[in-house]
DNA sequence: ATCCGACTGGTCAATCTGTGCAGCGGGGGT
DNA sequence: ACCCCCGCTGCACAGATTGACCAGTCGGAT
């Protein structure tokens, strides 16, 4: 897929203020309605935009500490170490990775107390060989895909 | 900030079908539909629900590589450190942490050979020192949610 | 020259939103 | 035991938005 510089603006104007309508956005980048509803539904079918499910912040939750565990995986115990993983909700992601570890995961906490519980809980499984992990004390640059969209977006024309 | 079954519930139905209304949302609930736009607007003031920010995907976008990046860090070159990597856009996050990196970041790249060119641009910088970099094969738990506001919904009661 | 896809600008009925209202009920404080 | 307050319900209203159409225009490709 690319996007053109339509595209990105409306990319761009739906994350600045989600809770826009068609109509307005329509409005705000001078085109026709039907064009954004046009581009709207392709970007969707594309998936370049997956959905607008709300954007939840773990610490208003009760789980103001964030970290990551690098993990190192007994051979062939992949899966089951996936399913054990995918059972934890503190576990907020999980990749698997080239490199010293084998899987990295995102982890939340209550506390740091509390991340210790979520440690031997998420470490406490047979298939897990060594963990190593790294607690978040800033986060300079959120999670953002802005810039990402404008530079995909220039690179089109 | 606790949130209570109903809420949980309304979160997992937005997360699930996010182009609800908040009709819609009552009906599905079996609450009034002014309930629901209380508990909507008490979410959003206290900042559980950040936003409906689009959810793009980077790979849909041409990026389809992702990768983590430790970095090491020169003493007192954090602030300029954390500058440059936000001017990057293929730098989608960025953490400072402990333990033996000092910084953790997701990076996205056009293709393997392209994330060369990333690395090249995050780490040629003079306050870094030095830089590992795990590339993401798989994804089994894509960023997520749910389990959690189940989690703090049921710890509420 | 012609075709085609994309965009425009307009209409239509149906629906949803924001807002305000009175009534009701339980939990908590006095 | 009593009363107050807060949250929820059910309802109403005007105004705005949506999804679905349509014919007309435009530029690029064949």
């Amino acid at each position: 897929m690319t996007i053109d510089r339509l595209d990105g603006r409306l990319i761009v104007l739906l994350a600045r203020e989600p809770r826009i309508g068609v109509l307005e956005a329509s409005r705000r980048l001078g085109v026709a309605r039907g064009t954004v509803q046009a581009r709207m539904d392709r970007l969707q079918s594309n998936g370049v935009i997956r959905g607008f499910g709300p954007d939840v912040d773990p610490a208003a939750l009760g789980y103001p500490v964030t970290a990551f565990a690098t993990l190192e995986i007994k051979q062939g115990q992949g899966a089951d170490v996936r399913a054990h993983l995918g059972g934890v909700p503190e576990v907020l992601e999980l990749h698997t990775t080239t490199g010293h570890g084998d899987m990295l995961c995102r982890l939340v906490a209550r506390s740091n107390a509390d991340l210790q519980r979520v440690i031997d809980l998420v470490v406490g499984f047979d298939g897990i060989v060594r963990a190593s992990t790294a607690i978040v004390m800033e986060n300079p640059v959120p999670l953002r895909i802005i810039p990402l969209v404008e530079q995909a977006a220039e690179d089109t024309d």
